[in-house]
DNA sequence: CTATAAACCTGCTGGC
DNA sequence: TGCCAGCAGGTTTATA
């Protein structure tokens, strides 16, 4: 599923291929995908726009558009976006949204599930949209310390905390349990309850945990596509997560599987002790 | 503040 | 072999 690091990735594709492309045409094959505006409104207000940058805050992608406005995409489950070159007619399956580009190429929005949104701000209007995250976890001010201040008084199970958008940006299902795998942390434990060594392990864990993520394109467990329609290779570097029964890499036990904040979790039953 | 559930959707899996 | 209930999960909204 697309969290951080697969937007994050996909973000650093677009900078480098459709930065500087102007949207000369916007279709629309399913309107639930665009949350705001009015879909036809949406796309009148796209066409003739350039991209100037591609970016990227919490599991939302950032398209900077000329005229100050700026186009956000959410994945959410199953969306992908990708590059049709020019010349390519093949209508891909699912497809939602089609963007096509001056030079003829077309970046496609396709999402199974029609989970995923879009909106067009104006640059005034984007950090309203945006105000309830909290800190980027791959950020410089993304500390130890700040991490503890984010804990500190909450009683929640140590997951829930940090699927939570509000209190940390961008962490999903995946990296959340690779991240507490790698600190050494049961799920459960409640947020406040880490002391100074577990908070600083558990933020070293989840910088780690993400930079390895994007580093290998992302985490294609179910449907995630690079720009390019590739597969994220992340997978063959996960530790714990989907692993039901096998033996934890670290210890042999067989890795364990409970529901917390109503999303499967998996961890080691000895190496995450409550 | 916290927990829980439902809703949004559809592809896929497992049980019978 | 075929059918169908149930699962998967990011986010919002409602309820307790």
């Amino acid at each position: 599923m697309p969290e951080l690091a697969e937007v994050e990735y996909v973000a650093r594709q677009m900078r480098a291929t459709v930065v500087g492309a102007r949207i000369v045409r916007v279709d629309i094959q399913w309107p639930g995908t665009i949350a705001h505006p009015p879909p036809a409104d949406f796309a009148e207000q796209i066409v003739g726009r350039t991209i100037l940058g591609v970016d990227r805050r919490a599991k939302v992608l950032l398209i900077a558009l000329s005229g100050d406005r700026v186009l956000t995409v959410h994945r959410r489950m199953s969306g992908n976006l990708e590059l049709a070159e020019a010349g390519e007619t093949r209508i891909p399956l699912y497809l939602r949204v089609t963007f096509a580009l001056d030079d003829g190429r077309a970046i496609h929005y396709t999402d199974p599930r029609k989970f995923g949104r879009m909106a067009l701000w104006s640059a005034a209007e984007l950090p309203t949209a945006l105000a309830a995250f909290g800190p980027e976890p791959l950020s410089p001010e993304f500390t130890a310390e700040r991490l503890g201040a984010i804990l500190h008084g909450r009683g929640r199970a140590i997951k829930a905390l940090l699927l939570d958008q509000t209190a940390i940006a961008g962490l999903g299902n995946i990296y959340a349990d690779e991240a507490l795998f790698q600190a050494m942390i049961h799920p459960l434990r409640s947020a406040d309850s880490l002391d100074a060594d577990e908070i600083r392990r558990l933020r070293d864990a989840i910088v780690a945990v993400l930079h390895t993520g994007i580093v290998h394109g992302g985490t294609t467990f179910g449907r995630h596509r690079g720009f390019f329609g590739e597969v994220g290779t992340n997978l063959d570097h996960l530790q714990i997560y989907q692993r039901t029964g096998q033996p934890c890499v670290r210890c042999g036990t067989p890795v364990a599987r409970i529901i917390v904040a109503q999303r499967g979790t998996h961890f080691c039953p000895e190496c995450q002790v409550l």
